[in-house]
DNA sequence: CCCGCCCTGTCATCAAGATGTCAAACAGGT
DNA sequence: ACCTGTTTGACATCTTGATGACAGGGCGGG
């Protein structure tokens, strides 16, 4: 039997794989914390939990894990303080690190980047989300560790300096719509809805009217594309938006 | 917990064109359960009640549902079993699912549940929370449904980039073609009537003259067809359409 | 502490596309 | 040739996306 059309799947949830990593989970919210210990034990994670900042940096001393989630908003150490020492220190330079912020802490967040984080999900979020995040950053950080720039032909986005640069130009814009290109720069080529956008740039329950996303992305296109440089972002009509894949062929 | 019922924006709650999603609630306190359904069905869902575990493997077994809201604690079959066998069965396997866990129970048995939890959420939740990830849920792309590439002979239909290319060139269709391509291409050779196409295409409320279905076939196939290329939908006087199961053999 | 700039979310409006219907031309089978 | 079911182009209408304007809020600078 010949080719058949045949469906590509990615498997629902591919816990095996790699090795269990290790993660280490610096929340003070008792419950969030378990919520997430629960989801990535399940899938296969070996987790560590440390409420305060203080204990994150003996911890970290002990024991080094493969990759960190830290809430922005901590009692002790602040979660800005403890993502810096990270960097300092040698060890854990080059550990992936995912933050966790609340919607408003937009500034914050810009510090925190600026120190070194690879990855950040707005609270409130979903535990999917999270998971294909933690998933991904895995995946991607060993080789040649995360750079934190993202680039296509000519733009580069730079989550570290929290900049985009275009053809070595920098562009400037608003943090939604740092986030917006930051997401659908991830995964080239992925249309997105508008619902989906809301959720993982905006947030969970973000009770926003949908054209708003048309609006950002309007905003981020006219900030792209200061001269008559080919737009990077396309439209599905009836569907969402994407990065374009074909750009850095094209550009 | 928080019982008060709350309204909660529907803003961007179902435009989808697709009918409301059925959701099943298996939770066996009676006023939880009624608060869940009051508010899912205010949302535009509609809600299917169980209380006991035993009941929701025979619900289960008449109607699949879109997604499943499902308590830990239960009389008969616990949450725990059910989970299992939702996933161990074929028909239920992808099905989004969401867990109710009471703060005490966030033991050892709860890890092993969330085996197979899309997300869940802890008691007491806020009833926008829970919607709120009830919609990003429902939205999530599932990972082998409606994700993944297909493909046949010079042909490839790819779903997360919303993109068709035949013989390496882009082909642009509108979201009703495409749609219309993708359910041909998921059973190829199978011939669908026109009634049957406008109910999987358009949807079961759709009330539109079966001639459409026609045109739509048309445009498709011009679409597919820019140069001398065979085309690969089947006409089947008197019954339907069909994608053509020998495509790729003979291009 | 106050002022002003920047970012945001929402609207109203305009433009581009997509859709559903019809009718006339066509094709297949008898 | 005839009847029935299918293809196609035209077309009016409906949707959906793009855009400019605008008011409120927040943050930083003075």
């Amino acid at each position: 039997m010949a080719k058949d059309i045949q469906e590509v799947n990615e498997s629902r949830a591919n816990p095996t794989r790699a090795a269990a990593a290790r993660i280490l989970v610096i929340e003070d919210e008792a419950a969030l914390s378990m919520l997430l210990a629960y989801n990535l034990e399940a899938e296969g994670f070996t987790v560590d939990r440390v409420e305060r900042g203080d204990e994150a940096e003996i911890r970290l001393s002990e024991t080094i894990p493969d990759l960190v989630i830290l809430d922005w908003m901590l009692p002790g150490v602040s979660g800005l303080e403890i993502c810096r020492r990270m960097r300092a220190r040698e060890t854990t330079r080059n550990l992936p690190l995912i933050m966790l912020t609340a919607r408003g802490e937009e500034s914050e967040r810009v510090r925190g980047l600026a120190l070194g984080a690879d990855d950040y999900v707005v609270k409130p979020f979903s535990v999917p989300e999270l998971m294909a995040r933690v998933h991904a950053l895995l995946r991607r950080a060993r080789p040649g560790r995360s750079s934190g720039v993202l680039s296509a032909g000519d733009l580069d986005l730079d989550r570290q300096n929290w900049r985009v640069r275009r053809a070595g130009r920098e562009v400037h814009m608003g943090p939604t719509e740092f986030r917006l290109l930051d997401h659908l720069m991830g995964k080239p080529g992925r249309v997105f809805s508008r619902a989906q956008l809301l959720d993982s740039v905006w947030g969970i329950s973000a009770e926003i009217d949908e054209r708003t996303v048309d609006v950002h992305i309007g905003r981020l296109r006219k900030a792209l594309s200061k001269g008559a440089e080919k737009d990077p972002i396309r439209t599905v009509r009836g569907a969402g938006y994407a990065f374009d894949e074909t750009f850095d062929l094209i550009s």
